[in-house]
RNA sequence: GCCGCGUUGGUCAAGGGGUUAAGACGCCUCCCUUUCACGGAGGAAUCACGGGUUCGAUUCCCGUACGUGGUACCA
């Protein structure tokens, strides 16, 4: 549209925690601003003083640093169009209402929530469940248009509470381009007269974006798909205040929608269906109430980013995973779906599964071992990242870590016997007491390699089968039929433990073998 | 109700007037592995419906259905 520098803004309103829908939205804001090489803002939309929840705004800072999506201006940095908070902003909005007002555009409305409440009752009927305060109904209601000068003037110096209303055309075709959807048409009629300036002072959502939008110098207005049917306001509201020519090119992005049909996305669903859908964990100040994040949860911001991203885009080809930098290379609007997409969790850990499988140990054991301290476990980084390498194949999400990898940490306390149990003889107990001392012949800290070739040369020695060996081994070491190649966990817990455990483990299938015979 | 937007397997989706209609997740089978997982090879499964336009429509147009968003002094 012209070739000022780009300049996008996520503006979300500080009511609570971040969703899926809303961290995509950044996401999309800022890869479109860095491929363009221009600039992110953040704007804090907290008109509504009645909704506003302390803490949110933090939690928005923390998750997108979480996320990598970090503005280039906002309330916490700052920037050359300060104040980045509509609270603090509150002066500027009423010269642009009354500028309104004065060129036709806008009237002053007197009537209180009562007599709009009576209002809608009254004229509610089936064919028309929410009658609007529009052309059609205007002019029976409390408003400049409908008095003199003078009635107003005494209204207005009695400091009488009103609004500012934007004054809709009554019949006009509005069409404007969106990046996504192409052509979009309305007809002004159907539009209702929104609120520009509420009884408050305080813009309405309507009016501060196109104000702050024009201020900010934001050349490209990104947002969700429910802005959509207020476009129209936006759009009129730039012209009327003669600023068309530096109006914002549009993008309404689809919406995540939940799985099951019927629907945005909620919080509720999340619940409802055992998956996150705030970012990270938000506790409501008020009710106490925690509603769980992806990052708790063990998402890795980048298998987070990655996983939302596709959602809504692609790039044409078959690649499916994406660094941050490939994205904001490849990233662009017109590959932006149109349809809303059904969030799928199994999707999403598969992505966060193919993350952790290729990140290093080191990095994967410094985000562990505070989990590990959580339980009151605490091992060394560098034993941690051993583990971490043999287990984190079966990874989905980082919370799991525990349940595959307990064993490493803790001798188990409970043997699965009654697979093997049935099976256990003489011969297999003479092996591993047999095989126990020979353990301290090996190398000093023998390596998996090392080990199986020991416990086979020795089965192999017995003539018995080495797979008849290695589960029964495999219990005595982990406790059950599961956790990585028991060569490997053996090497990893070192020459005494493995001993031990064997000890333990031959006592344990013995009892279990009597109890059987007794019962 | 009215207005807007949308509709390719269960889900994410590529494609686009003539194709065996990609790929991924999930599911199933097999191989590898005497655990599980990883990896590998296969399999089942899709163009919402009805009219046009056309030699030919999944693709373009129009309807219908369905979905979804809006219809607040909330964003």
């Amino acid at each position: 549209m012209n070739n000022r520098k780009v300049r996008v803004r996520f503006a979300p309103s500080p009511t609570g925690g971040l969703h899926l829908g809303g961290v995509r939205t950044v996401l999309f804001n800022y890869l479109f601003a860095k491929h363009h090489k221009g600039e992110f803002v953040l704007r804090i939309e907290d008109t509504d003083q009645t909704r506003y929840v302390p803490g949110a705004e933090e939690y928005i800072n923390e998750c997108l640093r979480w996320c990598g999506l970090e503005p280039d201006e906002s309330p916490e940095k700052g920037g050359p169009y300060e104040p980045y908070r509509q609270s603090e902003r509150k002066a500027l909005y009423r010269q642009y209402a009354e500028q309104l007002v004065a060129a036709g555009h806008a009237y002053y409305a007197f009537d209180t929530p009562e007599e709009l409440d009576a209002f809608r009752e009254k004229y509610k009927s089936p064919e028309n469940p929410s009658p609007q305060y529009d052309h059609r109904t205007r002019s029976k209601m409390r408003n400049s248009l409908n008095m003199t000068d003078a009635e107003l003037k005494a209204l207005l110096d009695a400091q009488t509470p009103h609004v500012i209303r934007i004054k809709m055309p009554e019949n006009e075709t509005l069409v404007f381009n969106d990046m996504i959807r192409g052509e979009v048409s309305f007809n002004t009629g159907l539009v209702d007269d929104k609120v520009l300036l509420k009884a408050d002072g305080m813009p309405t959502y309507h009016l501060a974006v196109v104000v702050d939008d024009y201020l900010m110098k934001i050349t490209h207005a990104f947002r969700g798909e429910e802005w959509l049917p207020s476009a129209p306001v936006h759009i009129l509201l730039w012209k009327y205040l003669g600023w068309e020519s530096e109006m914002p090119e549009w993008a309404h992005l689809p919406l995540i929608l939940k799985p099951d049909g019927n629907g945005k996305l909620s919080k509720r669903d999340g619940d409802r269906l055992g998956f996150p859908v705030y970012a990270m964990n938000w506790k409501d100040p008020k009710t106490q109430e925690l509603t769980k994040g992806f990052r708790e949860l063990g998402f890795l911001p980048e298998a987070f980013i990655n996983m939302l991203v596709m959602l809504g885009w692609n790039d044409g080809t078959e690649q499916e995973i994406f660094s941050m930098e490939e994205l904001i290379e490849k990233f662009s609007m017109d590959r932006v779906h149109k349809s809303g997409a059904k969030f799928d969790f199994e999707k999403a850990k598969w992505f966060n599964h193919q993350y952790i499988h290729h990140k290093d140990n080191q990095s994967l054991a410094t985000l562990l071992q505070p989990m590990l301290a959580e339980k009151d476990v605490h091992a060394d980084l560098g034993f941690i990242a051993t583990v971490a390498g043999l287990v984190k194949e079966r990874l989905y999400v980082l919370s799991e870590f525990w349940d595959h990898s307990f064993f490493f940490f803790q001798r188990p306390s409970t043997h699965d016997t009654g697979a093997v149990a049935p099976k256990w003889n003489a011969d297999k107990e003479k092996f591993f007491t047999t095989w126990l001392p020979k353990l301290d012949k090996l190398p000093k800290q023998p390596s998996a390699a090392d080990l199986e070739a020991s416990f086979k040369e020795l089965a192999t020695e017995m003539g018995i089968k080495v797979g008849e060996l290695q589960l029964p081994f495999r219990i005595m070491l982990t406790g059950g039929k599961f956790g990585p190649p028991v060569f490997d966990i053996a090497a990893t817990l070192g020459v005494t433990e493995t001993q031990k455990r064997i000890a333990i483990g031959v006592d344990v299938y013995k009892k279990a073998v009597e109890a059987a015979s007794q019962s």
